[in-house]
DNA sequence: ACTCAATACTGAGTCCAGTCAGTTACGGCC
DNA sequence: GGCCGTAACTGACTGGACTCAGTATTGAGT
């Protein structure tokens, strides 16, 4: 029992197992040989679709991205905002949401900085921008809400929270770290957030 | 009489007088009508110069634009260096770093926002590339250096300067504040960055 | 003045993201 | 079942960044 109703015509059909047949076809392409290797024309036979079929679902190559991925980074934000209820320091309970994102943004460096030039730069009109949109948001809430844990003023908690958000891009996007492990980079946003929440 | 000794030959001063065409139709074409809206044919045929010979002097559109603006950010950073050296008060000294860039930068929003995305994402081993990123370590050092006037330590001084470097980027970068005007912007970072130079 | 290796220049050609005029499939209606 | 308006699809085409094989220029050596 779907809360959809169940009236769906062989068009709506049609039109969801295109959609995943795109995903997969993209999802696949993308973490086999990288964004910049793969081109429309790729996914598009992949997925047993003409080319400009494709852009009906997605408006762009970016899009395409955002699309496949956006999922991945929901799904970080959760296992981050669980693991941070539990713990008390407010700085390791940022760190803890940090952490899965960053994780999720270096499975593969070339798509996590593409993803988030997208995001950025990226037109926001489209619906998986601002999908993508709506989680940085959504991380923020979540790090805003374990700073205003302790006194602080709820604004303050805020902008902080932004601040951060501002932090861990750069450090992902930023060219000069695209060498750079998980691990020293959670390192670098660390610093970087002590110095803005002083134990 | 130069530093560099005069034994300049035909070949050399050919180089440059080219090099400064570029340089001039680039920066008129992209003024008059942003960089996205300008081909690299038409920066050519303005310069006189082959198709192919364009990318001799830049490897890259966006290496262009780096080549055309970074004069430009530089001095944008003088002026505010001389002004913060008048400024008692730390913030004030960091907003007074902070404006001319931004001004800068919001001169023409969209070629702002490629110059930005360039520097970022954009090949660090090309010259101006490179070139733009020292100006962004100068300017980190400049407010390292007014955060340090106080009995902060050196490397939390520079820690915070890197944390403002990443307000900004974003403040003006991001589509959303794609609409917002200098004052606007300025003031953002102004709300962000007294959360980090308490008085 | 002549030769020739090195350097600089060139524009026709390649590659690819994204478009659009034309075609096909669906489903509501008789 | 047959008709038709509409939504979905298609792939040849376009525009533009960038390449590269071929050509021209330079200047060092003789």
């Amino acid at each position: 029992m779907p809360v959809t109703s169940p009236p769906l015509g062989r068009r709506e059909r049609n039109k969801q197992e295109k959609l995943g047949r795109i995903k997969a076809a993209a999802a696949e392409l993308f973490a086999e040989h990288g964004v910049e290797d793969v081109t429309t024309q790729q996914i598009a036979d992949k997925a047993d679709i003409g080319t400009g079929t494709l852009f009906l679902y997605a408006k762009s190559k970016g899009e395409l991205l955002l699309l496949v991925q956006n999922a991945h980074y929901a799904e970080a934000l959760q296992r981050g905002r669980a693991d941070a209820g539990a713990i008390e320091d407010p700085l390791d309970a940022v760190m803890a949401i940090v952490r899965p994102i960053v994780e999720c943004n270096r499975t593969q460096i070339d798509n996590g900085r593409f993803y988030l030039r997208e995001m950025v730069f990226g037109d926001p009109t489209e619906p998986h921008h601002n999908e993508a949109l709506t989680i940085v948001a959504q991380t923020e809430e979540a790090i805003a809400a374990i700073l205003g844990r302790n006194t602080m003023a709820a604004a303050d908690a805020a902008t902080k929270a932004r601040i951060v958000s501002a932090i861990m891009f750069v450090a992902m996007a930023a060219s000069v770290n695209a060498g750079l492990d998980v691990n020293t980079i959670v390192q670098e946003i660390r610093t970087q957030i002590t110095l803005l929440i002083p134990r």
